[in-house]
DNA sequence: ACGAAGCCCTGCAAGC
DNA sequence: TGCTTGCAGGGCTTCG
């Protein structure tokens, strides 16, 4: 499941194939993804020159001379530079053909994902206007946690996983994040201090950038071979751990649902 | 404005 | 062994 460390991780990774390259043709599969792919986007991209690549939350922007094309992955989706030689699989829905004459190729088995063609003003597409600060920008601070979650009722957990409140801080770092801030998911988002705000987003920061940092080696591998990508499973304190001893306490971690996500805490760290 | 539930989809695990 | 069922999950949309 592509959480923001992986959607950052693999725009480092094709960023160097793709800048300067022309798209010399665009092959849609299926488009029927989370919402359809643009019928003219080979249209609108084909011939057009790669001028930068970046991020914004979990989306990807590749951005053309007349626009930009907008990918997320959703929780299956992956980008990978491809050899022609390599053979379409199930699930590989999207080529840009380069002219480099490799293939930035989208698979997405649970077709969770989308693609979006952004003209001019990129950032008043209305998936983008309303997002958050990105976690990992001077912009996101205790301070600005403690303001915006004031009178705010919702599990503190939910707040954080809220793209207008945050961007692109996903399930598995709410639970990282909470566990290493020492805070319960289930505590309401307007009833936690100044001073724990500041420490949960620092926690946050940090747990984002150690997965970049791990998603670095992980992922090296865009061109050719599997590219799986690694979960940073051995690099979770709480994530998928259920029933396991408390990393700092021992106590069994607990599992519960808070808005139909599986949350992990421990009972005696976290208050 | 806020909060909770619904929905899209497939792979996998568990149950029969 | 083979089927059916349930569940997970990002995050926007809808409903109350």
């Amino acid at each position: 499941m592509p959480e923001l460390p992986e959607v950052e991780t693999t725009m480092r990774g094709i960023k160097p194939h793709l800048l300067g390259r022309k798209i010399t043709q665009v092959l849609v599969r299926e488009p029927r993804l989370r919402w359809p792919v643009p019928h003219n986007l080979g249209q609108l991209a084909t011939g057009q020159q790669i001028q930068s690549v970046d991020r914004r939350a979990k989306y990807l922007k590749i951005h053309l001379g007349n626009g930009a094309i907008m990918v997320h992955l959703g929780m299956s989706g992956s980008l990978r530079i491809v050899d022609p030689k390599v053979p379409v699989q199930k699930h590989d829905h999207v080529d840009l053909n380069l002219s480099s004459g490799l293939i930035l190729r989208y698979r997405d088995p649970r077709k969770f994902g989308s693609f979006h063609w952004l003209d001019g003003n990129a950032d008043s597409h209305p998936l983008l206007s309303s997002l958050g600060p990105e976690p990992l920008s001077s912009d996101f601070t205790g301070q600005y946690l403690f303001d915006t979650s004031r009178g705010r009722k919702v599990a503190i957990k939910n707040f954080l996983m809220n793209s207008h409140v945050v961007a692109g801080v996903g399930n598995i770092y709410a639970n990282e994040a909470l566990f290493m801030a020492g805070i319960r998911p289930t505590r309401a988002a307007g009833n936690v201090s100044l001073t724990r705000y500041r420490r949960l987003a620092d926690c946050i920061k940090a747990v984002l950038q150690a997965a970049i940092e791990k998603g670095g080696t992980t992922l090296r591998d865009f061109v050719g071979g599997t590219g799986e990508a690694g979960y940073f499973a051995h690099a979770l304190n709480v994530y998928g751990r259920s029933g396991y001893p408390c990393p700092v306490c021992g106590r069994r971690l607990r599992e519960i649902r808070i808005g139909q996500r599986g949350s992990v805490f421990c009972s005696r760290c976290q208050t």
